[in-house]
RNA sequence: GUCUUAGUAGCUCAAUUGGAUAGAGCGUUAGCCUCCGGAGCUAAAGGUUGCAGGUUCAAAUCCUGUCUGAGACACCA
């Protein structure tokens, strides 16, 4: 509501009240207002002045300067300054949206961002703990690219960790061939051998060993690493295929390897580095500090690198290839303490301390008795079993939907799934329910899409032969409608700024339920009416454009039928 | 133990970051297809925002204390 606040800007400024910032925002009350400001009552503190006197001032001003009548009604209601705008003006800004590119939505300054998203893991199956950061990390790339920025997507695969010696140790005990290893091989060996370490200490040291060996060179892990590689990139490539999910980058941790020489020297010229219990370290403690900040581990004392020091080196090498202004991070929120230590170092080394780096955390998710989700057997499942269950499950929800293509079932168990996902905050665990998502009702996907596609059967029997709406709006569901579609602009806004896809996702929900009312209310086909007719075509036009485009930045598609 | 984070309707979550009467979905109850896709729509019931103080015109939101859950806490990722 670009235009309305600067008019409350000039208003204030030519009464003389100054307030560091003015903020036009929806009404909760909706019954009083289309739009609030609460400025009187700080104006009020400032000037020991009545609230409702300024808020009277403040009306009796804005009435005087809005000579093009961009609200039919101001008033002041015990110190809130109340507006309802006009149907000119609603009309006016929403024939902007329909003319200008991307709903005429306010871009930001552009910036070139690396984010970084996904955390799969070579030789690791992708489980259900995978689909939140690709999810949301692939929403978050797209919101980002909507407004404008210039982003460079990469996967970040960890290839060089305690796991993949550990996957070696598994696959050279069971006496495996390096030309028999394929993923059901690899999906197989992780998980024993992770329990393996975990009960045998011995055995853990061994495969430690192993990856020592391996990242200084080892011509017989090498082979292994290699096929292993090919292997498992092509399975974690098809499972980010099915959702969607693509990056510009396929970089590995073992691509940051030919980084860590430089930075050596990086850290040793700024005397960074200090031997602590024979491992090399980067005290990153700070006075402020209200707890403890354990040291930034840069190698082991077996002279091995940690994944912060790839982390590190991985900067160093976005830095050099494409000198980002921002890196973000998607990944689970309880590595918070692993990426404050790597930015603090980040942060210290001259080169790299003007790259902003942020980090997203990702809340857990849960089962319905609130722990990490476990199928029913009691493991976790693999994504593509995840997907495999909801189909299932869609398919004995409705006789219909035994007859639904396997490819539009395929886009709607995604929508489940991503909806049901991306709905909630980013930060907070939630508890996924597959019974209760692939019941498909209320607050899903598939309402959207539903909403969508029939919406959408009114259009292809209506052509839409205006590209401007008329002054005129006819009834209530009409108005609410169209007053929804004028806060996509701060939702965006607001969306972006905080990396937030639930903002937009629950947005997009209660725009369909408003257009849902108005279908049910407003029966276009039978319209006598032609200019309404013509209005109200054009109007559903801009609203399924507006879903189109936000069910994509939710990487969800739209199905042929459903 | 220290730090972080959460606690809102029976259940799962919101609340544009201090604004007016705390909103949705599920579930429950009652309605709505002669009509563009009923996976829909319209209603109703359901709340001392964990508890106790405090800050101010205004608190779910900020501060203090307290209870409960989750997580992190140097050679795993």
């Amino acid at each position: 509501m670009k235009i309305l606040q600067d008019m409350l800007v000039k208003c204030l400024s030519s009464l003389g009240y100054f307030i560091d910032f003015v903020n036009v925002v929806k009404s909760n009350r909706p019954d009083l207002c289309d739009y609030q400001f609460d400025g009187a009552f700080k104006l009020a503190k400032m000037l020991h002045e009545n609230p409702v006197v300024i808020g009277n001032n403040i009306v009796a001003k804005f009435k005087e300067i809005d000579d093009k009548n961009l609200v039919s009604d101001v008033v002041c209601v015990g110190g809130f300054v109340n507006f309802t705008l006009s149907d000119g003006f609603i009309n006016y800004l929403l024939n902007e949206m329909i003319c200008k590119p991307k709903f005429n939505v306010v871009m930001p300054k552009k910036e070139r961002i690396v984010i970084d998203y996904g955390g799969a893991n070579v030789a690791k199956p992708l489980h259900v703990g995978h689909l939140r950061p690709a999810i949301v990390g692939e929403s978050i790339k797209r919101i980002l690219r909507f407004m404008n920025q210039d982003v460079i997507s990469d996967v970040h695969l960890g290839d060089y960790g305690l796991q993949i010696g550990q996957v070696i140790y598994g696959l050279k005990k069971e006496s495996v061939l390096v030309d028999d290893i394929d993923i059901s091989v690899l999906d197989m060996i992780y998980p024993k051998m992770s329990s393996l370490c975990k009960s045998d200490e011995y055995v853990k040291l061994q495969c430690a060993d192993i990856t020592k060996k391996l990242q200084d060179g080892d011509e017989e892990y090498q082979r292994y690493f290699k096929k292993i590689l090919e292997v498992s990139i092509k399975d974690i490539k098809s499972n980010y295929d099915y959702l969607s999910v693509d990056f510009d980058l396929w970089y590995k941790e073992s691509d940051a390897y030919k980084y860590i020489p430089m930075l050596t020297v990086l850290l040793n010229s700024q005397n960074l580095l200090t031997i602590s219990d024979g491992a090399l370290v980067v005290d990153v403690s700070n006075d402020n500090d209200k707890t403890d900040i354990p040291p930034f581990i840069y190698q082991k004392s077996n002279k091995a690198y940690l994944y912060g020091t790839t982390d590190l080196a991985t900067i160093l090498q976005r830095k050099r290839d494409f000198n980002p202004d921002k890196i973000l991070y998607v990944a689970d929120a309880r590595q918070s303490l692993h990426f404050t230590q790597v930015f603090r170092v980040s942060k210290m080394i001259d080169e790299l301390k003007n790259i902003d780096l942020e980090f997203l955390g990702l809340g857990t998710i849960n089962g319905s008795d609130g722990k990490p989700y476990k199928t029913r057997s009691g493991n976790t499942p693999k994504l593509k079993e995840l997907f495999k269950d909801c189909k299932e499950l869609f398919k004995l929800n409705r006789e219909e939907n035994l007859s639904i293509s396997d490819s539009d079932l395929d886009i709607l168990a995604n929508s489940i799934i991503k909806f049901a996902d991306l709905q909630n905050n980013r930060e907070k665990e939630y508890v996924f329910d597959m019974q209760k998502f692939s019941l498909v009702v209320g607050k899903t996907g598939p309402y959207i899409l539903y909403t969508y596609l029939r919406v959408n059967k009114i259009l292809i029997n209506n052509e839409r032969c205006i590209d401007k709406l008329s002054e005129n709006i006819y009834n209530n569901q009409d108005r609410d409608l169209r007053m929804k579609l004028l806060e996509l602009d701060s939702v965006m806004s607001y969306t972006f700024l905080n990396r937030l896809p639930s903002i937009m996702a629950n947005y997009l929900y209660e725009l369909c339920v408003l257009l849902n009312t108005f279908y049910e209310k407003n029966h276009i086909n039978n319209l006598e009416d032609e200019k309404m007719k013509e209005d109200w075509i054009l109007l559903l036009s801009l609203t399924n454009d507006v879903i189109k485009t936000l069910l994509d930045l939710l990487v969800i598609k739209i199905p042929s039928k459903m």
